[in-house]
DNA sequence: CTGAAAGCGCTAACAA
DNA sequence: TTGTTAGCGCTTTCAG
């Protein structure tokens, strides 16, 4: 391993002037600086991070631990963070929690160990209960899900509005029985629970307990869950997903009963993806602004770096209601009691 | 910022018994331990390991430098890397190089200048025909894309035979003029090229220039490719795209034209993805190992961090071909001349 | 079993 | 403009 000591004497110069090239501060001659360079490449040194982040006590490394990298929202989302960050000069290190509230301590302790600039984070629902207790010491960003705590910068979709939103754009197209099916790892499923509630309440419908489902995010359990609303004795005619794993599950789940959407069953869901865009007749959704939200996350690390004093801010975006052929407008007098 | 110093003070003892108990050494008795267990509670004391990195020239991080982070094919890799590791006791952080050689260079570089101990990864073609001008000093294996230099573990899948059976699927079901959309940004492209010309010319078919497309791997390129492709003169009767990002991309571009899938182009392309089972007919794929390719990585890895002298090993692992509706048998003298 | 001390590679005062 | 030097927080000989 070659240091910044074969460095300096191969140019005959000492460790402070190699330093003092290698950061590009001025105050070298051009003689001097010309022979650290020559040793630089002659000896093809490269620069350790490391003792530079312990001396300097800060480094150029952000951290951004996602809850599951499967999930097309995290991947965009992180996309923006990466592009962003990546210009403002920093590196960005992903972690996948996978929904895991251990892994995510451990990923959470290991940023704080390798002491990075900043932190984006998504954290499970069992950390959000308790986010003081985790004792972040790190400038953070929290994405996607919220915290009760007041004191640490947001970026957020209004999660009540867009459920709502969607729930009430079944309503309006004549469906009346609508299951949920609803992340469990997570803040944002409530809150969506809540969205759902009012559009049915606000046409004086009341929703069913054996229609509302909290499931992990996962392609199989929205299926499993699918096939048990399908299953039951009063069949739903709508169903709205939460999140893009839950509905591609629900849409397999729809197919393997061989039932037609929307003809049999409406499907609305959350997250923009392909498989959305692909299938037909295509999935109504509300689209989250992934881009917008990865990009917001890192501008507000960028300044909460800076300043760390600054109050803390929540930002809300807003999610848009794309309409498709899934949730078409149900047929007057189907089969049924209509 | 607690230190191990603040810790010693605290519990009356030197900074090497401290440090001796947190790496759970033995030789420190009972009562000591105590009280220096006590006194990092007491102080909420957070090991740095940045310091404990340079003391002791050996990270627990390992560094994950994919392609693309928004290709299904590399999370569901870097999935079963994470977990293989993870259950090893290491860290890994994620890198997206978004098929960016500059991006991949300065990550590549990232990854040395913090000491990880090992690194997994994906090159760009163009690092791939350079490798060894990379100097990569870290015990290293090489994912899905191969690169010419033997002295190097590599995990890949046979690309040439699976384009060879995928393509060979197609003639054999009556399809003839058969266009290709391959990656542009790696070598798996190349390869694929292989297979595909093999099948043709295994049934006395020429591959026609003006079928062959090298693209960028996202979904908008597969989209204009295929674009292109429908306006020639002589449409193809099917299509093969070499990812699922260009396959998605393909699809799209057939769905803007009113086609059906098969009956006025079949399409056929690598990778499982939500989509390619949920649309209908379903899409014929070659399915890559992803777990299997990611475990096989990560354990190759940590053997090679073992030992660093062991020869290096290339582990060729085989797609398996899923034939669905979309490349179902042609129907007999259609409306074309057959 | 325990502590003193050296040093990992680097940066930043402070001197010269 | 350049060099000397003192650490950043930790581990690990080597003595005791």
């Amino acid at each position: 391993m070659v240091s910044i000591k074969d460095v300096a004497e191969l140019a005959g110069v000492s460790t402070a002037t190699v330093s003092r090239v290698l950061s590009g501060k001025a105050g070298v001659s051009a003689a001097l600086r010309a022979q650290v360079e020559e040793a630089i490449k002659a000896l093809d040194y490269r620069p350790n991070l490391v003792a530079r982040t312990l001396r300097a006590q800060q480094s150029v490394t952000v951290g951004l631990i996602v809850s599951d990298i499967c999930n097309p929202f995290f991947t965009d989302v992180s996309r923006a963070v990466e592009d962003t960050l990546y210009a403002a000069g920093y590196t960005v290190f992903f972690c996948n929690a996978d929904e895991n509230p251990e892994k995510e301590r451990l990923y959470l302790e290991a940023m704080h160990a390798q002491k990075v600039a900043g932190l984006i984070y998504s954290p499970t629902r069992q950390q959000t209960e308790n986010f003081e207790a985790l004792e972040i010491l790190i400038p953070t960003v929290i994405l996607d899900r919220a915290v009760p705590s007041a004191a640490v910068d947001m970026v957020l979709i209004d999660n009540e509005d867009a459920a709502y939103r969607l729930t009430r754009h079944l309503i309006e197209n004549g469906y009346r029985r609508i299951g949920v099916l609803l992340g469990a790892a997570s803040t944002t499923g409530r809150e969506r629970y809540k969205g759902y509630e009012r559009a049915l309440q606000e046409y004086g419908l009341s929703p069913a307990q054996q229609l509302v489902f909290y499931q992990p995010p996962r392609v199989e359990d929205g299926r499993s869950a699918t096939m048990q609303l399908l299953e039951s004795p009063v069949r739903p005619e709508a169903i709205v997903t939460t999140n893009s794993l839950l509905g591609a599950g629900a849409l397999l789940a729809i197919r393997e009963r061989g039932l037609r959407v929307p003809e049999d069953i409406a499907l609305a869901s959350f997250d923009e993806t392909l498989w959305a865009r692909l299938v037909e007749p295509g999935v109504t959704i509300i689209a989250q602004p992934t881009y917008e939200i990865g990009k917001t996350a890192a501008e507000l690390l960028l300044q909460r770096i800076q300043d760390p004093e600054r109050p803390a801010r929540k930002v809300i975006l807003q999610g848009q209601l794309v309409i498709r052929g899934s949730s078409a407008p149900r047929a007057a007098g189907p089969p049924g009691k209509g």
